[in-house]
DNA sequence: CCGGGTTACTGTATCGGTACAGAAGGACGC
DNA sequence: GCGTCCTTCTGTACCGATACAGTAACCCGG
């Protein structure tokens, strides 16, 4: 045996991590072929494979590196979720976590893995600039359109989601408007005069709040409020507006009311008057469960007293009682269009830039009657 | 002017992605500086920087590229969760969502993303072994080792939730038996005496059952079933024991039963007989949530004629009807306290890895009475 | 025995950054 | 006037893969 010389290979450090590299050496052949053995099978003979492959398993090697290969192939099998800043809420919203399970569903059988991006800066990582990605799908989050300008400008293939339809990004929307039509020619059906309207803040004094009511996280509510009106004035009825603010006030600066209940509040001073609403339409069917709370603490009764219609058709408006008539919005169906939408998109800007139209997506809305509404009180 | 030599300069071609080289070619400096101008201000003047950030602006560029700073840097900035198959049921569950939501929001303030994985791989891509990642969390999910193999293989810091601890590797669990023991002790010292059980699957007829109650997910029901007996043996009490399978029968084939309706058939028959049970004690509040709805059907009242206990104080506890007693765990606390140790984990693998014993947290329970148990009937 | 088509590997050039060890030019103390 | 310490930049060497264009050997009909 002749003496190796010394260091004539790169010195191994006490714990060396084993690469391609390593197993093609132990093997004896070239880099490549080991990572052919890893990502195109095809592309050696089956003995060599099963060879490289052992002497890989021998060596602790796990395949190739994620993040080289990420940069390598310019594709990190991940998507990106960017949401409201409340993560909290995602959780915790009926509808947000339908969404997301069907955003999940329709991924998983591509391999992709869901990445929930924060959308507020933390230290000086901003998540929608910062974690790789192939694409984002951008819920309902105008808010904080810094994030999204970051993904916009990262050129990375995007889907609106609940958002104002831009034309170039693909987006999938529901038909609010049309549902709040629905809802409110139901009351009026009924018979109902005095009806209010219990939604959130639109109120045009903050410039920032006028932004995001055009672009993001507010369009939702102008579109209902539109559908609202569309049937009201029709039938000659102005409504009463009880508006929860979005932006809790000035929330670190010690107790506070919390915007729901600020909104409580108001339902309540108008539910308490003399010429109180007998109809009350509601944003979602988590505001109109309150509203239905504060009702009967007030000793009305729903519905012989007062009507009240939800919006999206959250599980819990069937199970709550009165079941509530709603709204329904095909949750899941809006997240597995979205889903789609997206891996379209990637697979478009993939394969030669085509970017044929962006398509603008619109799921229906149908009225769902339950047990909370019902003819006006003849008084 | 001198002419300027033919492709003297790499050749752009029609679009040329902007890097950090254009920058610095545009300005005139070297690539490294362009670089420390985005990820270390302090090591240029402000003004070059400002220029830099400038011209960087007017070029389009977004900033380092994510996927090649992450190979550099050896960091990718978002941490994992391996859950189980079913993607849907992670967002379903009130209480795994609670726990992601505080998993979320504990990682907010590091600025990194939440990565969920699927367990089942799709294709040939497996998201624990492609996916660029920084460490992970492992929450209960035995069925599919693989991906949990993978995800140790690559060396990733990983922390075990409602899995069995193991040495090594950082866990948060809860205290499953001490709970199920109040929960039993509570139906002993109310009288009862012929007390059921609904759990999950633990029989052991299958060998990959066995290993999965070992290793995995099923190791929350087992020590479950731990607690129940310690307290339900001292009483001499001999439970009758209703198993919901946690792998449906060959879904795939056919109109099969799901097992849920197995269980509900089985607990149907345990209720009808003459010598039922006077009290269930079940695994979770939602199969409480059932034995309760089943036992309306058949016309018991809970809890004069039936007491039933959950588990978890699922929100769904409070507000079922009759509110159900339950064993609290502080899932939220959960959540927090494994992102917390998952961070503690990933900081300590980065500086010099100091591993320090693993710790082992177990967060307690506590018995929540409420409408749902009563004495056992005299009869 | 030759042209043309496979099959099985290999070499080289990136992918787009970051780490770290200089080097150049002042400012400063004595 | 000179050594020292900063402050600012720069050069080089990776990080760990993949793409693509070869090249060599082999097969086969004519």
């Amino acid at each position: 045996m002749t003496p190796r010389p010394r260091s004539a290979l790169p010195r191994v450090d006490a714990v060396t991590r084993v690469t391609l590299q390593t197993v093609a050496d132990k093997v004896g052949v070239s880099r490549m072929t080991v990572s052919n053995a890893f990502s195109r099978p095809d592309q050696l003979s089956a003995d060599l494979r099963a060879t490289i492959l052992a002497a890989a398993e021998r060596l602790g090697y796990v395949g190739p590196d994620p993040a080289a290969r990420a940069l390598a192939r310019g594709t990190s099998g991940a998507i990106g979720v960017l949401m409201t800043d409340s993560l909290a809420f995602a959780f915790t919203d009926e509808v947000a976590t339908g969404f997301l399970g069907a955003v999940a569903e329709e991924l998983a059988p591509t391999g992709m893995a869901l990445t929930l991006l924060a959308s507020s800066a933390a230290g000086d990582r901003v998540p929608a600039r910062d974690v790789p990605l192939d694409g984002a799908l951008v819920y309902s989050c105008g808010l904080d359109s810094a994030s999204v300008e970051w993904l916009k400008r990262r050129g990375l293939p995007i889907v609106f989601v609940d958002q104002v339809p831009v034309t170039g990004i693909p987006s999938v929307n529901v038909d609010d408007r049309g549902g709040a039509r629905a809802a409110a020619q139901h009351v009026v059906d009924l018979g109902h005069r005095r009806v209010a309207v219990v939604t959130r803040e639109l109120e045009a004094d903050d410039p920032a709040i006028v932004a995001a009511t055009l672009s993001g996280e507010l369009h939702v509510s102008h579109q209902r409020m539109l559908g609202w009106t569309d049937a009201l004035e029709t039938a000659g009825i102005e409504p009463l507006v009880v508006r929860e603010s979005v932006r809790p006030p000035d929330w670190a600066s010690g107790a506070v009311e919390r915007p729901e209940q600020v909104a409580a509040r108001e339902v309540r001073a108008a539910l308490a008057g003399p010429d109180r609403p007998t109809a009350v339409l509601c944003f979602s069917d988590v505001m109109a469960y309150r509203v239905v709370r504060t009702a009967e603490e007030l000793g009305l009764q729903v519905p012989d007293d007062l009507s009240v219609v939800g919006f999206d058709d959250n599980p819990l408006a069937s199970r709550m009682t009165p079941a509530l008539t709603t709204i329904r919005q095909d949750v899941r169906g809006k997240g597995a269009a979205a889903a789609a939408a997206l891996t379209a998109a990637i697979e478009a800007a993939k394969s030669g830039r085509t970017v044929e139209r962006a398509r603008h997506v619109v799921l229906p809305t149908e009225l769902v009657v339950r047990d909370s509404t019902a003819r006006a009180p003849s008084s």
